[in-house]
DNA sequence: TGCAATCGTTTCGGTACCGTATCATTACGC
DNA sequence: GCGTAATGATACGGTACCGAAACGATTGCA
């Protein structure tokens, strides 16, 4: 349970937003962003049916996300050995130092938040 | 001063960011979020220049973004009569709307973010 | 062994955004 | 007045995403 007024968490949120758009990092959609942090936050298995369901949009729109992020390596395919028409989808290095980096800067801005 | 952990910071944002991919608003580019938050966070006057400036983006980028926030009636613009050149973005009720919401999204994922 | 169901992918046409360069309008100094 | 500077808008080609439909691959059941 965090305690956060609306003007602070609006604050927040600009401020990271600012952070993102100044920054040369690579810009991920709104759901692109919600798929990646799915993926590093709750626990595996992820499939692509399964993050369709949870975000309540189509397939085509996470095996477009997964082809995007995979070649920004973010994360990767891997086909279930179980089930061969499964795909799962796993965590990565560069995409797990790249949400650790993005957590961070969320905190930072929190921790300036004035009031 | 908000006490967030790395952790809380990345699950807020991940329950953000699915409420919004799963909700019908109208999904906002994160540069677009920015401008939408400076220009109802920070005190007026806001310009074309000055945004872009505080976004280090090209003027293009903002103004492409009024357009379509426009449309949205989120924001207007509104021609400066001191410096004719100059074109003053302002308020709408229907971005206060938008923004005031948008916070309560926020406050109510963190009030129930665990530990 | 067939055949329907499920999985993820691909295709299609359309829309929105991007960066760069250029434009029209307005202001200001000479 | 006239040229220069500054503002925001536009044109252009390119890229990425979208929703809907159709597609191969794989499974499991009759």
């Amino acid at each position: 349970m965090v305690a956060l007024r609306p003007l602070q968490a609006l604050r927040l949120w600009q401020q990271v937003c600012l952070a993102e758009v100044r920054g040369d990092m690579p810009d991920l959609t709104e759901r692109q962003m919600a798929i990646l942090l799915t993926v590093y936050l709750d626990p595996p298995p992820h499939t692509v049916r399964g993050l369709a369901e949870k975000l309540k949009v189509t397939k085509p729109v996470i095996t477009r996300a997964l082809d995007t992020m995979g070649a920004m390596k973010l994360l990767a395919r891997h086909r279930d050995q179980r089930d061969r028409r499964n795909v799962l989808i796993r965590r990565t290095v560069e995409g797990a130092l790249f949400v650790e980096r993005f957590g961070d800067v969320v905190v930072a801005n929190a921790a300036e938040l004035p009031i």
